[in-house]
DNA sequence: GACCTGCTGCGGGCTG
């Protein structure tokens, strides 16, 4: 372990020593060699407990303890997206630390004051902080920055894949332009992640003005064996002797995860309260102890530290059935399998999962897929029929297996995010021209795609009296307009990203969760959560409380959500497997014997040769071949025609009205160039938090920016046609 | 046809 070892300071080694380490990985041999040899910016790519943040850190530290600087401030930076990842690094962190005499400081909402006040009396060690107090910082302590960073040789932005191309990713990426402009030098940048799509691309966001002299340090292979099974269930059609699918898969996983620790994501919070009530009643039924919990954003802090404090508990076996609440590195320890019940939306999200399993030495990770699909019956839709949710699942296994997951989406604007830089850039600075905003912002900072003249739009937007979120002064300053004051000055500002508003569930003075407002409810009616059943005692609309009592039956409540984006490659995975003939040795008869049933309907429709199939007078259906991205673009251009469409994975099925216009003369119209008025029926474009505060025109430059592809619509209609 | 994330400063009342 010389040589790289070697580099390190004394106290840093003591500590390696003290561990009983007996050699150092080899990420993170290389990245101490990186670290203390090079300038360089990096990223360090590694599986869930790989040693990421000893990689980085132990450089790092050493550095500090060798070459203290000159300036003032905290030596290193570490940015996480999770209040609960902070609490577990600074951990981890203050064991190294301690040795070496530097303080860490974790820093977010439930840190208290008394910690912050002495860290910014003193500013000093490695700061641990979340986007949004950064941000607080930056507006409450606007002219402080330069002291509090003024000595940051490195930041280290952890879990790096859910900051690439997010709402919250470009706010922390205008936030570390900003801080260097602010000490008017550059500060290194290390970032760790374990499902980096495209390598290339994760750099350019890391560094955008020098992407290829980001060194990238990448664990080799030596993945953990991978057990698959991928099983299909019918739903619908069962008679009271034959269980629902629901009932089988609970039962499969009743019998296979009892007495280890697994995940089961259910993939939608009220599929989780269902999935956990079944698993409760069976646990009940043969009078075992209960070890299946419900784990989901809407439960209370206080459940959900429970069920994550019994999956580390190694005396207790625990099954937490959740949504992406568990995906994340918050440390759970190593689980023995997880299950997917459904199609997930993305395969980064299913390799993160899948991550969570396997990570001990000698054990293979293992994925349980379930599937399920609707009995068929001579009314049964072409989605149906098609069984598109398996095929989905089988593509995503596919990709997964080959090693590819999404990358992130560069050509965003982002325009939400921008007017809240361009208030937070006022706020920090009691003012700013405006040529002094767009410089820092769109020309050094994130926005690059945004023009000065969609900025002069912006500007104009949310200085519009009526807006009243900005205003100018007489020498030209733009400054906070009343509306913008107050927006600045709440708390609730830090945060980027819309949140839905909700009741608080009160059972017996304590708090269960919360609900989105738009479930009705009244007093007598039953409800399943947190994995039991309730009965609604009393609805407290002002306060926003309703107060619950157990009872004995019960139904799950209604979550929101909107439909996540499926990447273009995994729809063409799909009709790559319609069109295919192997069996996957991972699925099992059931799974097999739906994937034949849609290949034979695939085929019957023609579709091996065409991409309109005419199922009557009035409706036909479209093989788009694409994501959801390009398909809700044709779907877009077809309902401004007047045609009422529905919308699937890849496919779209189009009904005319009472005229009966042609739909493949409808089709080549469109491809000839006509202008077409994509906006003439889409819904609210205001979906971010500061779209209100938007122009009609730049809430469809936003749409088009990030949620259609007008651009590819001819050559998507030529292919059709075709 | 979905999921997740985050939050300051001040003043009032109490304790040592």
């Amino acid at each position: 372990m010389s040589g790289a070892f070697d580099k390190l300071a004394r106290p840093v080694q003591k500590w390696i020593r003290q561990k009983g380490w007996r050699e150092l990985r080899d990420i993170q041999a290389r990245s101490i060699r990186t670290i203390c040899e090079t300038n360089a910016d990096l990223i360090v790519a590694a599986s869930t407990a790989g040693g990421k943040t000893e990689a980085a850190f132990l450089p790092l530290i050493s550095q500090v303890l060798e070459e203290p600087s000159g300036g003032t401030g905290f030596d290193l930076l570490y940015i996480g997206p999770l209040k609960a990842l902070i609490t577990d690094q600074a951990m981890r962190l203050e064991d190294i630390c301690q040795e070496a005499e530097l303080p860490v400081v974790p820093w977010h909402g439930d840190v208290s004051q008394s910690i912050k006040t002495r860290a910014l009396k003193s500013p000093k060690g490695i700061l641990l902080i979340t986007p949004e107090s950064l941000e607080a910082l930056f507006i409450r302590r606007g002219l402080e920055i330069a002291r509090l960073f003024g000595a940051t040789r490195a930041v280290v932005i952890d879990e790096l894949h859910t900051v690439l191309d997010s709402e919250r990713g470009v706010q922390l990426r205008s936030l570390l332009t900003r801080l260097e402009l602010a000490i008017k030098r550059p500060i290194r940048r290390v970032g760790l992640s374990a499902t980096l799509g495209d390598m290339d691309l994760a750099k350019a966001y890391l560094r955008p003005d020098a992407a290829s002299s980001v060194q990238l340090i990448e664990a080799d292979g030596g993945e953990a064996e991978l057990r698959l099974q991928l099983r299909g269930y019918l739903s619908g059609g069962e008679d009271e002797y034959s269980p629902s699918a629901t009932d089988a898969i609970a039962a499969h996983l009743f019998k296979h995860l009892r007495g280890s620790d697994n995940l089961v994501f259910a993939g939608a919070r009220q599929r989780v309260e269902i999935y956990a009530d079944r698993l409760r009643e069976f646990c009940e039924q043969e009078h075992l102890p209960q070890e299946f919990y419900p784990h989901h954003a809407s439960l209370s802090r206080d459940h959900r530290d429970f069920v994550e404090r019994r999956l580390k508990d190694p005396a207790k076996p625990t099954t937490a059935v959740c949504t992406s609440t568990l995906e994340l590195g918050i440390d759970i320890g190593d689980v023995t399998c997880v299950a997917q019940i459904g199609g997930p939306f993305s395969v980064a999200a299913l390799r993160q999962r899948l991550g969570r399993s396997g990570r001990r030495e000698g054990q293979p990770a293992t994925l349980r897929q379930y599937a399920v699909e609707a009995e068929l019956t001579p009314e049964s839709s072409f989605v149906d029929r098609l069984r598109l949710g398996l095929i989905r699942s089988i593509a995503m296994i596919d990709l997964l297996l080959e090693g590819w997951c999404e990358p992130p989406k560069p050509q965003a604007l982002h325009l939400s995010t921008l007017v809240h830089q361009i208030l937070s850039v006022i706020a920090q600075r009691g003012g700013a021209s405006a040529s002094v905003v767009y410089n820092m912002l769109c020309r050094e900072g994130p926005f690059r795609k945004v023009t000065t003249d969609v900025f002069a739009d912006v500007l104009r937007s949310i200085g519009h009296p009526e807006t009243g979120l900005i205003e100018q002064s007489g020498s030209g300053l733009l400054l906070l307009g009343p509306t913008g004051e107050k927006l600045v000055e709440h708390y609730s500002f830090y945060a980027v990203f819309q949140t839905p508003e909700e009741f608080r569930l009160v059972a017996d003075g304590r708090d269960l969760g919360t609900l989105p407002i738009d479930n009705v409810l009244a007093p007598g009616m039953l409800l399943i959560f947190s994995g039991r059943r309730w009965v609604v005692q009393e609805i407290h609309d002002r306060e926003k409380v309703i107060v619950v009592k157990p009872a004995k039956a019960g139904v799950p409540p209604v979550f929101g959500g909107d439909p996540g984006d499926i990447h273009d490659k995994v729809i063409d995975r799909m009709f790559a497997i319609l069109e295919g003939s192997a069996l996957p040795a991972y699925m099992d008869a059931v799974s097999l014997k739906m994937l034949e049933e849609a290949r034979g309907y695939y085929d019957q429709l023609g579709f091996r040769t065409k991409n309109i199939h005419v199922l009557g007078e009035h409706t036909s259906i479209i093989a788009t071949r694409v994501g959801t991205v390009k398909t809700s673009t044709l779907a877009l251009a077809l309902r401004s025609v007047g045609f009422s469409v529905e919308q699937h994975d890849g496919f779209l099925m189009a009904e005319a009205g009472d005229e009966i216009p042609d739909l493949r003369a409808v089709l080549a119209e469109m491809a000839s160039g006509e202008p077409l008025d994509l906006f003439g029926d889409a819904g609210n474009l205001a979906t971010e938090k500061f779209h209100p505060y938007l122009s009609v025109s730049l809430l469809q430059l936003d749409a088009v920016s990030s949620k259609l592809a007008p651009d590819h619509l001819c050559s998507m209609l030529d292919r059709i046609a075709n």
